[in-house]
DNA sequence: TAGATTGTTAATCGATTAACAATC
DNA sequence: TAGATTGTTAATCGATTAACAATC
């Protein structure tokens, strides 16, 4: 495998926009998050649930909740409320859960290793197809039931099976190379977890996972908390 | 240990509000962001950066880079930018990295393990204490450097060391009654990596790693730019 | 029916962008 | 000096909340 640096003339940074029919952002991220408490009403036996409700365990306006539904389609009934199966195929649907979605990864490391045996995405429809590292030494090791592949194979699978996600779970410092590999190969939607920004062409869409980020933000919440000490603090959501 | 499943009366989700003097959500995960890319450049040799190099990096608005700065109380000097040694010193302050910042890690399964053996936290001043899990049959295991330790020696360690962040990666079944449990004990700021709103009084500050809701985020966006297909289409930003 | 709950329009709030003056 | 870049005020945009009518 060649890496080459390339300029970054033609890329750019990934950015929240909302061109076509898309769902903006604060509302897609919502709808994931009842997607999760819905989900968990269907497995205790209930089959309605309130705007009042979800909006209580979010702590948000209820107004808000109902907006949400609309904006995904979802109808209610007055007096009723929404039905969970309804809400479900709805959400499952526009989260893109209903169809299976192929997915390799790069780099299993730790943190590769972890996602690669989370259990958890199965439910959202992942399958990680293949499992590639640039390190040879670690080619050949099981990793949460995969053989660790070195990357020159990447391309050929890519292809065979058509797969358009990369789970990104490599160094920072060579993660945009690999990225830009990735990308030429074919490859339309990345999920990073290396703590950069990666510059990729608008065609593709970039997740960051940026955990040390994560964790720069409690840490600011908490030492605000402390310093500020009024009990109507609220700490910050994902 | 004696997990007990209280009640959720008194306590509320966590949302987002900003009381205080705090910074806002949408600049504090900005300046976090600018905090990655000034280090690079300090890393390269150089000691300015200006607001429009920011920008085109992030693909924002220069101007929203100015106002963060201020925000930050980061001040430049018309023609000559930011001093990268300035911003470093100002975001190390806000982002709560200047101090050292001790956690305890509850659940080493895959993710916790990762975790663990995460480098990058290093920099951010989080170092993790002690790991604890429930099942006894990892008691005693060394999992990135720290020896397993049952859950029942949590609470000692607690107070000893005065640690006020959880890091939470257990199972989403057990993660509301663990969450309750520790902050009862004292923890005043839990990182929860199980898909669940964990509900907790309002003085108790979470961050919601829920990599399962990035995951959706990530499909979403990419069904809709196969489907539309328009080429101005922007991927979205963590 | 009466009351609960949805759906929607208008008002508010906050975040981003535009414009431009200040200044090194 | 002239030009680049910051800092800030005003304008815009989008997201949230309030109010209330529709309806099961």
């Amino acid at each position: 495998m060649t890496i080459r640096r390339t300029g970054r003339d033609e890329r750019s940074a990934q950015v929240e926009t909302n061109g076509g029919a898309g769902i903006s952002r604060p509302i897609l991220e919502r709808l994931a998050l009842y997607y999760q408490i819905i989900l968990r009403m269907g497995e205790e036996g209930r089959d309605t649930f309130s705007s009042a409700q979800l909006a209580t365990l979010l702590q948000i306006d209820p107004t808000l909740a109902r907006k949400d539904m609309a904006a995904a389609g979802v109808v209610g009934r007055p007096k009723v409320g929404y039905l969970i199966s309804d809400a479900v195929a709805r959400l499952d649907e526009i989260l893109g859960l209903s169809s299976r979605n192929d997915a390799i990864l790069i780099g299993c490391g730790h943190l590769g290793g972890a996602i690669a045996a989370y259990p958890g995405f199965a439910q959202y429809g992942l399958k990680i197809a293949a499992i590639f590292d640039i390190d040879h030494s670690r080619v050949g090791q099981r990793v949460g039931g995969h053989v660790v592949l070195p990357i020159e194979k990447c391309k050929s699978i890519l292809s065979i099976f058509r797969i358009q996600i990369a789970i990104l779970t490599v160094p920072a410092a060579v993660a945009q190379e690999i990225s830009d590999w990735l990308v030429g190969k074919g490859v339309r939607a990345i999920w990073n977890f290396a703590p950069v920004q990666l510059q990729v062409p608008s065609h593709v869409v970039v997740r960051n996972e940026n955990l040390a980020l994560g964790l720069a933000q409690l840490i600011h919440h908490l030492k605000r908390v402390k310093s500020h000490d009024t009990s109507s603090e609220q700490p910050s959501n994902n």
